[in-house]
DNA sequence: TATTTATACATCGTAATACTATGTACTTTG
DNA sequence: CAAAGTACATAGTATTACGATGTATAAATA
């Protein structure tokens, strides 16, 4: 993603955090995901290299809290997966955390 | 700003990390402004109130990092203030940011 | 007149969180 | 049979917003 300046570097680790929250619970309204799913797809829709060591305690908190929920899958073949649903009070959440996202976009263009 | 959950003010005050300095140099590629200016001028924009604790050692941040420079202005009357203007090199970061915040954005509405 | 509120700067300690490093375990590919 | 990929997890570190606290001046208010 062109130029990469230290700053740059910082600056973008520090706008994930929240913003890694958010879109997880936004990519999990939409349909039940693992962990390492979370982690190939949000690097696919936003170039993010979101790290192991981020993801998995991040959804140990979102459990914690009650926003998602979790099951562990066999499959046929591999390493069984823990899925991740989000809940009732996840998806009121979310929908809170939505209106203020698009209310914080508005507000950065309307700067002058 | 509606209902406010505990996990939405934490959520808010992560995603502030990162936003709130991309915030602050869009308005100084506006025009000068000083900090106190900021903490004000932030909440009429955003709602979000921005701690002192959390702005002057930002604005530190900032010039130590080349971002942007800051300048004392005596008054006819009360305190002093101290000016921040942003430099050529934080131009060309905060250039950078926009591209990539935007793209954010867009990222952000394309998940399914 | 005394007190509170607002303006304007600053620092210290705490809490929250992304990241690096490391570890386990199974499967596929070269 | 070694390396890379899949899939989970934890511990320690660095960064940063925030609460608390402090200094100083001016205006409002009780």
């Amino acid at each position: 993603m062109s130029e990469e300046t230290d700053f740059i570097q910082r600056w973008n680790s520090q706008v994930k955090k929240g913003i890694l929250e958010f879109i997880i619970l936004l990519m999990l309204s939409k349909r039940n995901r693992y962990g390492y799913e979370l982690i190939v797809e949000i690097k696919k829709y936003t170039e993010y290299d979101v790290a192991e060591g981020t993801i998995y305690p991040l959804l140990n908190r979102l459990k914690t809290c009650g926003m998602v929920d979790s099951n562990w899958e066999e499959m046929e073949s591999g390493m069984p997966r823990k899925y991740y649903k989000i809940t009732s009070v996840g998806k009121k959440n979310l929908s809170e955390m939505k209106k203020q996202w698009l209310y914080l976009i508005s507000n950065i263009q309307s700067i002058k």
